[in-house]
DNA sequence: AATGAATGAGTTTTCATTCAT
DNA sequence: GATGAATGAAAACTCATTCAT
């Protein structure tokens, strides 16, 4: 444990080769990440499970904390790409499909490991980073929020900053335990629950 | 970092004065975990938060390890108390009265800081106290299912366990999402909303 | 005082560089052990005779007692190098020389420091390298065994055994006690007495 | 390890209730320091093999160094008792009788365990009983030496020092080895080959 | 740019010894 | 006197980070 300072990439990687080193360690690191967890994994595990030398890695990353810090704002940003994705679709699909197809798109979805976040967050909120990923579930509801007011659900706005919040926080808590605890859960019934109780819900 | 062995208090203190010293140095442990997160957490400032010495911590717990466990242990000890308090009552008070004090006592129960959860989970899960963790929320669903079976609320048994697991980390991710990162939110307005979610979700 | 593993060499050091610093520490070592003892020699101070860090030192030793087990490797390595020379010469220079050139070459042995291996003897004991070190004057015994057989003394084997045991721990023992307690004896008187003894004893 | 001051038994013993203790504190640190090493061996290791508390130890032993020091002292003293007995009887009983006696009952003695020695003598000498400890072979040897110079064999003075070390750590060192490592070896046909091996090399 | 040996501050942990009860 | 909980100095060991090659 070192003072950080930037907790940022140390280099946008312009270069191709560049560019497949810098995901080279990040994929590394979120193997050696989830395995160990963040205080067992050293620099040089990862740098060896990424096939280079400690001094390469910290060619592109600063400090160990920056590679938590990029591995979870990658983690972040794919998910509100997936949700944001379905919720533009509400509109022309009616709010149920639009449940049912992202839980089911969270469920499946590669690239996200909700236990990477569990093993990372503890650290990332001692970070410099601590504020955008606070921010991230509230950015999150607010788009819920829009689309609930958009779509005319008749409510108050403190019921509309409430309902935003429990279905936020409902289906990635959901999806959460199933893909770290809870594997063998049947994930169709499931899906087909989490749906039912968002859409009575959200019923008037 | 250390090899770990058992992980488990040293000695269950009997004594008058061992029990004091014990709890002191938990409520220590909780403090000073939650402030500075489990890795800068060191058993020396442990110590000094507890106004003792480092020796003394060793004769009650033999590693930082065993402090993350026993505190978790009791967690889930107080969590599972407050929440089969409630379940018990469904009989005579209703589905939703039982929901909406449950949530209302978990929002307002003392001892129970989800912060500290969060801070200790990623530890104990690499530690041999595993399985009791790991096992908790389904013990949880276990009482849960007993009790919608008894309900009458007429389903299949799959999905009875299904909606059991939804029940339980449903309630429970909203109580932690509140009170870590939403203490804003207005408490009684959220009880209305999540106790009216469990009880259409479970309606036929 | 840590539960040990291996006790060994962390790597063996093939690269020049390398070699002189695993050389340097050992000779650190055995300075700083013959002059504080084992339990006074830390590894902070062996570092620190070697002119390096201590985390240098841990590349190259897992652990204080892998330094013990080395130099005790090394200095049997050593003496056993000496005797089996000496006795390789029997057949043609007779044994009473060999045995007077054998003391005396122990007498005068450089990089064989008694003292050195009371002072570690007792902890490599503890040692999962205890078998390696206890065989040692087993092995010794068995070469002189060989040799007394060839050597045409007529002895029944038990005989034999007994004979290489004693001359085996005679010679040692002496040896260790003129280096280590009684510099100030006589070396040539000495290796003359003991020459004597043990070419008397070994007469038909 | 603490700064030592006296290293001696913190009171004479007078009461009968007190020597008793002493002893079994003895006993014990004997025990556990044969076991486990002088440096894996705790203050309160001994204190319970011995049935005591810690602070009762402190009571009659002022430092674990203390105990190391008795307890080589007893056996030192043990040892010279058993070889002033037998060497008191040369002229009555003749050399060879009295070698092969003393042997015999070095092979056998109680009380005298040459672990225990080798367990604690790096230690001891680290101690103000550093110079007691190393006197003793000394005095030995001139006790076997005025033996010798009794005995009429006829040797230059400078022989006979010579030879009384050699007898004295012959003697002690194969009794050591087969007490220690070689139990399995024929104490008598041993006790016979040391007895021929001593009285082949004083005769003329 | 890549390497990986070297660094050393910072942790965990032990245990001889004390002293209030 | 006996007890054993408390102390805290001292040790072993780790690992993020640097930098000479």
């Amino acid at each position: 444990m070192r003072k950080k300072e930037l907790a940022r990439p140390r280099k946008l990687p312009t270069q191709e080769r560049s560019r497949e080193m810098f995901e080279a360690i990040l994929d590394a690191a979120a193997r050696v990440f989830v395995e160990l967890g963040y205080a067992r994994a050293t620099t040089n595990k990862i740098a060896a499970e990424a096939g280079i030398s400690v001094g390469s890695l910290y060619q592109y990353f600063p400090s160990k904390d920056a590679l938590a810090v990029e591995l979870l704002r990658r983690y972040r940003a794919k998910l509100l790409a997936v949700v944001g994705d379905h919720l533009g679709r509400v509109g022309e699909r009616g709010l149920e499909a639009v449940v049912r197809e992202l839980v089911d798109a969270l469920l499946r979805a590669e690239g996200i490991d909700p236990t990477l976040q569990r093993v990372l967050i503890e650290q990332v909120l001692r970070t410099s980073a601590r504020a955008e990923v606070l921010g991230f579930e509230e950015r999150l509801e607010e788009v819920v929020a829009e689309r609930l007011r958009a779509g005319g659900t008749a409510h108050r706005d403190k019921d509309l900053r409430v309902a935003a919040f429990l279905v936020v926080r409902v289906v990635l808590a959901i999806v959460h335990a199933v893909r770290v605890d809870r594997t063998e859960l049947d994930t169709e019934r499931l899906r087909d629950h989490v749906t039912r109780m968002i859409v009575r819900y959200l019923a008037p």
